[in-house]
DNA sequence: GGATAGCACATTGTATGCGCTTGCAGCTAG
DNA sequence: CTAGCTGCAAGCGCATACAATGTGCTATCC
C-alpha cells in the first residue's frame, strides 16, 4: 500500500466506499487488475467483506475519474487506452504539468527542493524491481503536483494520469531504457530549480521518452518551432 | 433543458443514475439548488419516484466532479467556492481554455466558425433574462471545448468550470455589465479566427472581467510581462 | 437563568432480495 | 456442417429493510 496519497482525495475518511475506492485504485495501478479486466461487484464485495453497495459507489466514482468504464448492464471494466487516447491524454498532461512546474519554480522552497532531489537520487540509484520504478515515477510527479499550491491542478493531474500509469506499468521494456527514463527526471528538476528553460518543452521531451508523439494533439505541434 | 451535452459524458446511457446525475447538474446550474444547500437523498428520490440508491450514486459521481461535497454522515451539499478557490480554478481554466483555443485556431472549419459566430451574435443582441445570458456564456465556451478535438480536454474543462458557472449564475450585476461581459466573447472569437494574439492573454483578460485577479495563482503572474 | 446531559427524530450508511437484461451453450433445422 | 433459435445461468440495476450516527429539543441540575 502506498503511503503518499493526494491531500485532496485523502480528506474524505472512514467510509467503506472511500476505502474501497482507494484500494481499487491501488490494485489497478499495481497491475492486479489490468486494462480490459472486468470488475465483478459481487467478487469485490466478498473480498472486502461488504455488500455490493459500497463497491458500486466506489466503482461509480472511479468511472467519473475515468479509470474504469461502464458497459450498460454488463459491468465495469478497467479502462483500456488506445494509442490515440494515450496521446490525447499526454498532450494535455504536458500543458498541465508544465503549468505546475512553472508554479513550483516560482515558489521553490528548500523543503520542496530537498524532497524532489531525494526522489531523483533514488531514481538514479534504482536497481530494483519494476514496481518500484513505477512508484518512484509517480511519487516524483505527484510531489510536483502537490507543491504547485493549486489543489485543483493537483487533483486534475492525478485523475488525468492515473490511467496512463496503469497503462505504463504493464509495459515490458528493458532495464536500461527504464533506467534512462527514470534518470531523465533530473532534467525536469533542473528546469524547476534553475533557469529560463520552457517547462512545456521539458515535459514534451520527457514524455517523448515514453510515447511516440505526445505533441500530436497539442498546440505545441503547431504554434511553436 | 440544454441540448448541447458533452460527447464524452453522453456516452453513458439510459440508466436512472445517469438521468438523475444530469438532472441534478442542470438544477444546480440553473440555481434551483444554490451553493451550500443540502441535497437530501430521500427528498430527491421522491421527486424522481425512485429509491435512494440511484440518487446516492448520482451524487457520488457529482462529488467526483467537484460539484457537491460530502460531509461524512451529514449529507451532500452543493459546493460553495471561496474567493481563493474561484481564483485557483480560474487560473487553471486560463491554461486549459487557452490550449483549447489554440487547437481550435489550428483546425478551424467553416462549421465551427459559423457556430461560434452565431452564438456571439446572439450574445450581442441579448436583452432577455439572466438565465439566458448564463446559458449563452456556457454554450459558447462548451462549443470551443468540443471543437478542440481532445475529448479529455473537453471533459476536464466541463467538470472544472461547472462549479464556477453555478457560482456565477447567482451573482447580481447590472444589465450593462453583463452585456459587456457577453460581448467580450467576440474578442475570443477573433483570436481563434485570426492572428498571432496569445490565447492565454485573451482568456486572462476575459476572466478578469468576471473575477478580480484570476492570474494570482497562475504562472502568468510571474513568467510573463 | 444558563448550561449540560439525555432522549427522540431525522438522515445517512450498509445489507439483503428480486427482476430483468445480457451472454453463452446446446440443440434443431436446413 | 453451419446458421439460427431457445433455454439457462450469471450479473447488474433498483427497491426495500435495517443499523449507525449526527442533530435538535427538552428537561433537569447547578
Amino acid at each position: 500500500m502506498t503511503t503518499s496519497e493526494s491531500t485532496l482525495l485523502a480528506m474524505t475518511p472512514s467510509t467503506l466506499r472511500t476505502h474501497i475506492q482507494r484500494a481499487l485504485r491501488s490494485q489497478i495501478l499495481s497491475g492486479k487488475y489490468r486494462p480490459g479486466d472486468r470488475l465483478n461487484e459481487s467478487h469485490i464485495a466478498r473480498e472486502f467483506n461488504t455488500s455490493r453497495i459500497p463497491v458500486r459507489e466506489a466503482l461509480s466514482q472511479l468511472q467519473e475519474q475515468g479509470l474504469v468504464m461502464n458497459l450498460e448492464r454488463r459491468g465495469m471494466f478497467v479502462i483500456k487506452l488506445s494509442e490515440t487516447e494515450v496521446q490525447q491524454i499526454s498532450s494535455l498532461r504536458i500543458v498541465l504539468e508544465a503549468e505546475a512546474m512553472r508554479l513550483v519554480r516560482a515558489s521553490m522552497t528548500p523543503e520542496i527542493r530537498a524532497e524532489l532531489t531525494g526522489i531523483v537520487e533514488q531514481m538514479e540509484a534504482w536497481e530494483g524491481p519494476l514496481a518500484d520504478a513505477a512508484e518512484l515515477d509517480r511519487r516524483f510527479h505527484a510531489a510536483i503536483w502537490k507543491a504547485c499550491g493549486n489543489p485543483y491542478l493537483e487533483r486534475m493531474l492525478d485523475s488525468l494520469t492515473i490511467s496512463l500509469f496503469a497503462h505504463k506499468t504493464l509495459e515490458q521494456v528493458s532495464h536500461e531504457i527504464r533506467r534512462g527514463r527514470l534518470s531523465h527526471h533530473r532534467a525536469l528538476l533542473d528546469v524547476m530549480l534553475g533557469g529560463d528553460a520552457d517547462p512545456a518543452l521539458a515535459m514534451l521531451t520527457h514524455l517523448r521518452m515514453a510515447y511516440t508523439e505526445p505533441e500530436r494533439f497539442s498546440s505545441l505541434a503547431t504554434s511553436r518551432d
